[in-house]
DNA sequence: CAGAATCCCTATTGATACTG
DNA sequence: CAGTATCAATAGGGATTCTG
């Protein structure tokens, strides 16, 4: 194999390097059901073992990819909302595919074979 | 959300879970492009940084999971073929939304957007 | 409300050496 | 050839505390 990095060449290299992180699949499911959500709400919606801080990380870490768009209103109490950037979108193929394969394995771990 | 752990219900974060590890999408697609392949013969298609060690790991992670199968000739010297699963055939799917999406985040990322 | 800063802990990686 | 064992280095996650 080359000398080279393969993130930003290999698309699958590149799309782990992308999803890394225990909950961004999830998140960008979230995400991808409504317009925009608001912090605390996609918190409601993930599993309690996840603290805010965590959640902070995984928004910041999209959104410096690209993946999702932070939009803040300057207002008292604080509103951030969140939504999937362009190429998010486009993302919600892979989500698709990656929902049917999941529950199929779902299926199998559970010894439907 | 529930108390519940996700993994093994959401097929977003049980597929999340499979897929842990830096090189294991890179590895499903490899696996795919093949009926099987031995051991030396996929660690020379990995990037060079990547150790023999952290690609036996991940092999048996995917093994141990179900997705690849380890089929080993009793022969001096060894010979041992990795292959995918039925359910890690079925994952071509995913491999494929995602090496398209990771082709359009990749021209995303140079600035073609 | 929506974070940032900090610390700690664990999981993963990579490097190296050894084996049947 | 195809591993395993071991250890050091690192990155990621969670808990807690503080802020505008």
């Amino acid at each position: 194999m080359s000398k080279k990095e393969l993130f930003g060449f290999c698309p699958y290299v590149t799309s782990q390097k992308v999803l890394t992180g225990k909950w961004s699949m999830y998140i960008m499911y979230l995400l991808s059901l409504e317009p925009a959500i608001r912090f605390n709400e996609l918190q409601r919606k993930m599993p309690e073992n996840m603290t805010h801080t965590t959640l902070s990380r995984q928004l910041k870490m999209l959104e410096d990819q690209g993946l999702i768009i932070r939009k803040e209103y300057s207002q008292i109490p604080p509103k951030v909302e969140y939504s999937l950037s362009e190429i998010g979108k486009k993302f919600e193929v892979v989500l698709q595919a990656l929902c049917q394969w999941g529950n199929e394995y779902i299926d199998y771990l559970n010894g439907e074979s």
